[in-house]
DNA sequence: GAGGGTTCCATATCGCTGTTATATACCGAC
DNA sequence: GTCGGTATATAACAGCGATATGGAACCCTC
């Protein structure tokens, strides 16, 4: 049941939009009466924390099927990539997740989305892409990287670019960057192109 | 009175949320029924959409206050500094503005600010500071400064960090960015740090 | 100053929302 | 078979956005 209902409700986001999310409407969708929201969720704003959290697992799945190569820039714009064609099938799920308002001091399911940030970076220093001794904080790259990630996908949910140069547009500054951090210009040129063209079927 | 009702929505906003943004709030707050609200305003959206207006004309205006100088790119760090602390300043007034859903067809009157980004890259286009023949689409670099901009914005309001550090983060992602662009490395952070100092009073 | 038209707002109401109290049905343990 | 607890249905509550109706205030014309 619980299941059924957070399917429901993340079915409703994504066809009608958060409006639409009540507790009546979800309840007539799985045929129940809306007593079996509150029985099993408290409240409608644990409903929504819980479709969350359904949508953070779905991501990590996604970012989980890219195979890992010996180029960790390739690898960091692939990851973009996929990011940003998840945010881009469901929408409505991508705001959810990081538009909408979570509830205070809900404790954060995306946090490892971050951390898995932090690891890539890391990889680019490691293999002597990214100047380490420049990083100006602990995280700050991988911040960087998430804003540049965030930023783009809500770039494209506001429609002002085709998607295809969106695309190109993320690419582009994943480069930027990469440069910024210090990777030699041509080598990320060949990493970031490498990665640019397979798009991923949408889910 | 349709001024009254506005300010009256910014403070309900600012103070306790969009969720406290009612009808009868908002009537209530000026001492007025709730018809008032819809002889001036056609509905609760036009309320919303009348408030974003008046949150992009403050946003305007407090760029307006930033000097130009002879240095585009110190230029262009001090605009996303502003644009950053406008967002922490009030922070329900941003998510009004940019994160939470416009209606649709919404004749979005933030684009004057895109506007305003364009123009600041040219400049810094023009001085030779930028490599002209690289940027990949025509607005291609002035998306991607706004991409830096709205997710360190974000970033600041999710308060995963605290808020002298994202402008520390602002500027560094400035410039690598400015690098990426085609900066000289030395320039682009004599420009930056120029302009990273004066935290502007909160309004 | 009086009349007529128009604009603005208060009252009351509708259908919707999230949430809860109450009561019933089910289902495993003994 | 009976008990105890869980899960669900029904009905209701306050609050929401929106609207129909009617009255009050204004302004222009004469």
């Amino acid at each position: 049941m619980r299941t059924a209902l957070i399917d429901a409700a993340a079915r409703i986001l994504a066809t009608d939009g958060p409006r639409a999310l009540s507790t009546r409407r979800l309840a007539a969708e799985v045929g129940a009466s809306t007593m079996a929201v509150y029985t099993h969720f408290g409240s409608m704003d644990q409903v929504r924390h819980a479709v969350r959290t359904e949508g953070f697992a779905r991501l990590d799945a996604a970012l989980d099927r890219i195979p890992r190569t010996d180029d960790p820039v390739a690898d960091l714009t692939a990851d973009a990539l996929v990011y940003l064609d998840a945010g881009l099938a469901d929408p409505e799920m991508y705001r959810a997740m990081f538009v909408d308002r979570p509830p205070p001091a809900d404790t954060d399911p995306g946090s490892g989305l971050f951390q898995r940030l932090v690891a890539s970076v890391r990889r680019c220093i490691d293999a002597g892409r990214f100047d380490a001794a420049d990083d100006p904080l602990p995280l700050g790259w991988a911040a960087e990287i998430w804003t540049m990630q965030h930023g783009m996908v809500v770039l494209a949910l506001g429609d002002v670019l085709p998607t295809d140069q969106i695309r190109f547009l993320l690419a582009d500054m994943t480069y930027r960057l990469a440069v910024g951090f210090g990777d030699d210009p041509t080598a990320a040129h060949r990493s970031v192109r490498k990665r640019r063209r397979p798009r991923r079927t949408k889910r």
